[in-house]
DNA sequence: AAAAAAAGTGAAACCAGATTAACTTTTACC
DNA sequence: GGTAAAAGTTAATCTGGTTTCACTTTTTTT
């Protein structure tokens, strides 16, 4: 399955497309390959990309006042990933995008996504609808973080993702929970017991 | 200028429609009329309106297992509140969403919502652009909610909506920032110095 | 394969913010 | 307008999570 095949079939979960219209939307979108610990997103540059995971790993974050990371956000395979404040404004970056792994993406531009989605209602609404579970994930993400402790963070994330708590770094899981890596070490083996 | 006229007003910050567009739109909206205290989101009931507030103040918050609120939207004029997570899915809502102050509201049931969006590609344009402006917003409140201390995030609070500050009451407030209203008061009476 | 760098662990001292509790002020309501 | 309830304040004590530091393991580079 090419990386087009791919993201043809994700759209299919969200609006029905005629083939002519899978085509119109795929072909916007441009392959590119980036090798582990490569940046696709850099504070002070305007984000020209959202990005398609089709294989491979990456982190979003922040750096503090004080020189600490903060993971706002993984992706890994059908996710997608940016720093959306920064690309829906299109104004510079103020995180970082980096791979965790080599990686293959499907990137499209801003102009290209404004193209296609004045282009076709349907392609707007697949838009809108990807946007609204962005809210709704977010959402669920604040409640999460101001109503339960570092370990049930921990052990909601470990349910909700597994996958990731294989596929990531501990220093970078540590920070997306809010703590730690010391900390995340403690909690995990008192799990273990 | 009535309830219909304000959220055309509003609308047209974002889309350009026609005389009879603008009528279709607003005329899915119904004016509601709450009094101060009373609940217009339940956990447990499937939430089936959007709000949009023509007038007075509201909080959306989540009771934590401990028994303890956790405010999770304000709403004043020209802003928007329901819970959206459980809206968009038509799921039993987690929240309660009450009014701080009376207030009137213009409210749109889901299903015709659906059809809006499904009427008019400008229609579907200004729900995806409303979306997009949450989804930033959110990620902007997680970064700050990871990178800033309690005070400073008071500091954030109260450049960003100076308004809110006078009108919620400080429990909300502290349940917003993510302390208790103790700390709360002595975060303020640090700063008054 | 060795050396260097990055990631992870464990433990002691420490601190930002929570808890508890007693009190004052404001708001709601009969 | 008086009284009860809710909201806000202040201070002492406590705790979940941080900091610092020394060590081990894993990964990367040469």
């Amino acid at each position: 399955m090419t990386s087009q095949e791919k993201i043809g079939s994700y759209v299919d979960r969200f609006i029905r497309l005629t083939g002519e219209e899978k085509f119109e939307f795929t072909s916007r979108f441009k392959e590119t390959r980036v090798k582990k610990r490569q940046f696709i997103v850099q504070p002070g540059f305007v984000p020209k990309y959202r990005y398609f995971v089709i294989e491979g790993s990456l982190r979003a974050y922040v750096v503090g006042d004080e020189g600490k990371d903060h993971t706002i956000q993984f992706a890994i395979e059908d996710w997608w990933i940016s720093d959306y404040d920064s690309y829906i404004h299109q104004q510079p970056a103020s995180m970082f995008v980096v791979a965790l792994e080599d990686c293959v993406l499907m990137q499209i531009s801003f102009e290209d996504e404004q193209i296609l989605k004045a282009s076709n209602h349907k392609f707007e609404t697949f838009f809108r609808q990807k946007s609204e579970l962005a809210t709704a994930f977010l959402q669920r993400r604040i409640v999460t973080n101001l109503t339960r402790s570092a370990s049930e963070r921990y052990a909601i994330f470990v349910e909700t993702f597994p996958e990731l708590v294989q596929r990531v770094p501990q220093y970078a899981l540590a920070s997306y929970l809010g703590i730690t890596t010391q900390f995340l070490s403690k909690i995990r083996n008192q799990k273990s017991r």
